[in-house]
RNA sequence: GGCGCCAUGGUGUAAUUGGUUAACACGCCGCCCUCUCAAGGCGGAGAGUUCGGGUUCGAUCCCCGAUGGCGCUACCA
């Protein structure tokens, strides 16, 4: 590590072939917590080299994953693609000292070898061909035309290459394992040998956290930093992330990409918050008093706590199941104010108006946020509580209000509400408890009847803190309206 | 195939870097509470640390091997 830097510059640096998926957020998080912990700099930058894959679609969606589950960057975004000149000025250099090599073959000899090699049973390594070629030689062959790429020479002297991971620890290959990978296309374009470290050179970066994947490539990005002269940053692989069969994960495992999860209904600091304990935890300093593990962490306490020694050596499997803990429990602690921008996008999507006062979708979603897994509930499960256009659950019907007997009762009990003076829980509560008496009938019976039939819903917060909430009015319109629900033909 | 990395209940991770009845969280099961369901409270099942050898008085921890998984093996990133 370089000691005139003072503070840490790390980098996420995306290729926009694809949406932001949880492994790249995962990383991206890792990198924005490291800096933000030592006060360091987060550049974003965009490696689009693969002209054929990339877009600019693919860009917004990346910086839409990032800024959603909260993460901002210092510098940036950079495109590899309009720094072109940097990296053929680092090939001139890697040229110029012997580093490297024109190599004329073509794309199609390259694979007739590699298939002959495999059939043989041999590596179908690049044979280093022209690395024969006298570089005087080689200088008049391209400029008299000919096409050709640059290729890194690898030493040839038996030795090794190897780095100090922060979290592997020393991690070395033989250079007779490593081919002499091509630096520059001969289109003129780079390859991501060449522009990752020509751009973390350039950008004088410090660490480089990223994932597992890379480790095999670690080796050809040392050797260029020392045949450039430049500072070794220290590297920091991160695990991957693998679906519930161990395998890497992908669309097969359901969701990939991060805002697939905010269209499930997830809540951005719990989707930050469970991606953050996926190969890493804050050790001894995430215990509470009594010694237990803590596991709900805010962004400031992430921040602080965060460190590379934290960072576990094995993949993780994503556990849909857990996420699913987090999203309650951050639903639950959120306050009402604070959930309705969210729950509003909800609504807009399932083209929901609520019929009721600001206030009273406050005091709604206080009353029935405790029993949320979801965003998506306070569309679907709980539409009853915001507007009067909802439906019967038939599960539900057929569960609480099959008997013609509770139907008739609770069309009845509208007349003792009506006349009601108060309409308290306690009130309310007491007139019920009264007419089931009265009809020697078990209250639970009426309770769970009228349940369904003022929310639709086999499922609901107490029953009178439901009837104070939509009103008397409501309660008496609604449960009117219970001689007219249609009980499901029973199947079977 | 070659090279590299990894390996603690179903999942995520702990275990004063050799000495614990192998811990916590999610999930699962049961009980309590109760007007339903969550929540909450209480309790439980589930790993002897992938397997086999070592080293040691003693290994989850150190060494070797095997097995398995993952990664890389492009003029992709």
């Amino acid at each position: 590590m370089s000691d005139t830097a003072s503070t840490p510059r790390v980098r996420f640096a995306p290729s926009p072939t694809g949406y932001l998926h949880v492994g790249g957020a995962r990383t991206a998080l890792f990198n924005w917590l490291f800096a933000r912990h030592f006060g360091g700099t987060l550049i974003l930058r965009i490696e689009d080299t693969d002209f054929e894959r990339s877009s600019e679609e693919m860009v917004e969606g990346i910086l839409e994953g990032m800024l959603w589950i909260g993460l901002n960057w210092d510098e940036g975004p950079f495109y590899q693609s309009k720094r072109l000149d940097l990296y053929r000025e680092t090939a001139a250099k890697l040229l110029a000292s012997g580093h490297a090599y024109y190599c004329f073959c073509t794309k199609e000899e390259l694979e007739q070898r590699r298939a002959e090699a495999v059939a043989a049973g041999r590596p179908p390594m690049f044979n280093r061909r022209c690395r024969r070629i006298d570089p005087a030689v080689a200088a008049d062959r391209k400029a008299a035309g000919e096409s050709c790429a640059v290729r890194f020479a690898v030493p040839e002297d038996g030795g090794a290459t190897s780095f100090d991971d922060a979290v592997f620890g020393k991690v070395e290959f033989a250079n007779a394992e490593i081919e002499d990978f091509v630096l520059l296309r001969s289109d003129g374009i780079p390859t991501y040998h060449l522009s990752v470290v020509a751009d973390d050179i350039d950008m004088r970066l410090t660490h480089i956290i990223r994932g597992a994947d890379h480790i095999s490539n670690t080796p050809k990005q040392v050797l260029q930093y020392r045949a450039l002269g430049a500072p070794m940053p220290v590297f920091a692989h991160v695990p991957l992330i693998l679906g519930p069969d161990k395998t890497r994960l992908s669309k097969r495992h359901g969701a990939t990409s991060v805002i697939a999860y905010k269209e499930m209904g997830i809540v951005p600091e719990a989707f930050r918050n469970f991606l953050a304990l996926l190969g890493w935890t804050p050790g001894a300093a995430g215990k509470d008093a009594d010694g237990k593990d803590r596991e709900l962490f805010g962004s400031e306490e992430l921040t602080r706590l965060f460190s590379l020694d934290g960072i576990s050596k094995s993949n993780a499997v994503f556990d849909n199941d857990k996420l699913a803990w987090f999203n309650t429990e951050y639903i639950r602690a959120y306050d009402a104010a604070k959930l309705l921008p969210l729950i509003e996008e909800e609504w807009t999507k399932a083209e929901l108006t609520p019929n009721r006062t600001h206030d009273e979708v406050i005091a709604t979603i206080d009353l029935v946020k405790p029993r949320a897994r979801n965003l998506k509930d306070f569309a679907i499960a709980f539409r009853a509580y915001f507007s009067d256009d909802f439906t019967y659950d038939p599960a539900a019907v057929t569960k609480f209000l099959k008997d013609d007997a509770v139907r008739a009762m609770l069309v009845e009990l509208v007349a003792r509400y009506e006349s009601a003076t108060e309409f308290t829980e306690a009130s309310t509560e007491q007139i019920l408890r009264a007419f089931a008496e009265e009809k020697g009938v078990k209250a639970g019976a009426l309770i769970n009847g009228a349940r369904v039939a003022l929310t639709g819903q086999a499922v609901a917060p107490s029953l009178f803190a439901v009837m104070v909430n939509l009103g008397k009015d409501r309660v008496v319109k609604r449960l009117t309206a219970t001689a007219a629900i249609t009980v499901p033909a029973v199947s079977s």
